[in-house]
DNA sequence: TAACTAAGAAATTCTTAGCCC
DNA sequence: GGGCTAAGAATTTCTTAGTTA
């Protein structure tokens, strides 16, 4: 997913039309929709304007979200459930979410579940689907 | 402190000349210098590039928000961990999955994570004109 | 050697207007 | 209204070579 899509998925989550951001931002809406296609792309001032607005790093605007570690290293909780630094971020974060995403988190990790036991168990079946 | 001068930086932490870093990075040497001078700026993907090298955040280098090397981690004061036993649940689970399905459950967490902000910024931007 | 500067070439973006659904 | 496209103008960057300490 490039820059272009990221922005027009955050854009299209607060129902809000590409003249409409396009002026909250000051610039023309010919070039939010040429950024948004990925014809062109918005100069450094223009990104972090962006990123700005929507609360959001410019690395996940860019996809560098390769870590870059960028993030809070809190201390091992008492509630140590993993080693992985990266799941126990995602974790608290996921604990501020609304009951709504929380409850969409938790479907798509028990949906994880499933896939993981199926390949756990892979040997049994010899073919399916 | 700009781009240029966080680049600069950087490069002469690891005791690099401008035409090592440059031939690490594929790029001539001058235009690390005007880089550095702030005369020009590299595109999205050199940026990436160095960012990457140097294992910082693009917003490290942008500007966009203080972190990574050399700056300490803002705090954040909230610990609880979570009301929500099912999230609990989840994140235990989650805990013994594969790398890959690790993976997959954060990179969710992180999407379902942008969708939350951009929705608590829809409150405030109803209507206008 | 290390870093900076200059100038024409090349590439990208911006502006303005118009088009389609 | 909402979004996309086109073409010339404007701006920025790249390349190549030369300069300075």
């Amino acid at each position: 997913m490039g820059l272009g899509a990221r922005i027009r998925g955050l854009r299209e989550n607060v129902n809000l039309t590409q003249k409409a951001l396009a002026e909250k931002l000051n610039i023309p809406h010919q070039n939010l929709s040429n950024y948004e296609r990925g014809f062109r792309q918005p100069d450094y001032e223009t990104l972090k304007k962006i990123a700005d607005f929507f609360e959001v790093s410019t690395d996940y605007l860019l996809g560098h979200s390769s870590d870059t570690k960028t993030v809070v290293q809190e201390e091992k909780t008492s509630y140590n459930v993993t080693d992985d630094p990266d799941l126990q971020i995602a974790f608290k974060d996921a604990s501020d979410f609304s009951e709504e995403a929380r409850r969409q988190a938790i479907d798509f990790i028990n949906y994880l579940k499933e896939k993981e036991k199926a390949k756990g168990r892979k040997n049994i079946n010899t073919d399916n689907d």
